[in-house]
DNA sequence: CCGTTAAGGGAACTATGGTTCCGATAAGGG
DNA sequence: CCCTTATCGGAACCATAGTTCCCTTAACGG
């Protein structure tokens, strides 16, 4: 079976990125603006000034669309603090976390892109992927702070990262709970008493 | 201004009442299905056997009908456990939300839930309004572990139970970690972690 | 029971998302 | 610099979600 190359791998320069580039930021302003329920392909094709069948034929579905700007979104990490101390790295972390959610724009981003992830299965692997990079960038905070014996040895890096940001998704997404820098400083300090309690 | 009544409102019963509870049985089916994504209220009308005019005269649009359903299910809430001991009442709660995610029926249809209060505001009120519920319930065991000194005063009974929750939910939608009992545990433990460390 | 009128539903209509076809353009290897 | 062909994109087309109109049915107050 001869392998067929999707749309746009063979000669990926020139036209094609310019087109992927305009399509991206058009999907993004649109999500901002609308939500994923307001990604329409034909709407995106109009505001990128491309034509309509490219649209359809390069990503065919809003969740792959979506999909696609995770993956590009995947490719620029911020790098994590190091103030040689875990309280104040994992309280850095929560308060950067907080400080996006609440963002007018990224805020609406990411939670459009999340219902993107709960409606298409390959939105909802980039998603994955997009904060397994996040977690794993900051992991190295508590890897120091292990070797630093500010928490027991055998601690899971990872778990304790995503155990700060948990809540605040969970204020975000479940209750609906206000996020501020008190509710931020409180997700780290119940992160960090649980790892140094041995529970992560 | 008069107010004018929203459609199914002055006479309840009968009819009425078998149309939306055909609608609504027909928009759970679905959900769990197709996802949020798949809700079309045409598709609802033929599966139901309702006429389509009706599905978007008293509905209008898939998030309005998702935040019915949600509205539906916050009325039949589950009772909490009473074991005396807040470790085990927090693990039983885990172990709970872990089974209800992982159900193939109810965890779709929470997944598909949650996609709907991120693309509509009505949903997203509802959706709230449940958790809150949810959260109102089992909070009695915190309050009860205060009482008995398991837990320091001035620890807030929802933050608590929320936190049980937060990083099922966060593997769930975020990370896409699997789900089962020993993270039900993990959560437990972390949560009752940082709740005796006064962090919560 | 009856009468009022809220609510349901069939059918025709409109708007538009999504597809198909095919000619125009330009990427990238030689 | 040229040639092959991947990719773009305009235009016509199709399917169907959503609307409108209006008649039928039945809830429920008296």
């Amino acid at each position: 079976m001869a392998a067929v190359p999707p749309p746009g791998a063979v000669r990926p320069g020139g036209r094609t990125a310019r087109v992927r580039e305009a399509v991206l930021r058009a999907a993004g302003d649109t999500l901002v603006e609308k939500g994923f329920a307001g990604l329409d392909l034909a709407d995106i094709a109009r505001l990128a000034e491309v034509g309509k069948t490219t649209v359809y034929r390069r990503w065919g579905t809003p969740g792959a669309l979506a999909a696609d700007l995770l993956k590009d979104m995947a490719e620029t990490s911020l790098p994590r603090a190091r103030n040689g101390d875990v309280r104040a790295d994992l309280r850095d972390n929560a308060r950067l976390v907080v400080k996006t959610l609440t963002d007018p724009r990224q805020g609406r981003l990411f939670r459009a892109l999340i219902a993107a992830s709960l409606c298409d299965g390959e939105a909802a692997r980039a998603l994955h992927r997009f904060y397994a990079v996040r977690i794993e960038e900051w992991a190295g905070c508590v890897t120091d702070a292990i070797e630093r014996g500010e928490l027991p040895p055998g601690t899971d890096p990872r778990r304790v990262i995503a155990a700060v940001s948990a809540p605040l998704y969970y204020a975000l997404l479940n209750t609906g709970e206000a996020l501020d820098e008190a509710a931020a400083d409180r997700a780290a300090a119940a992160a960090l008493a649980a790892a140094r309690a041995g529970a992560l």
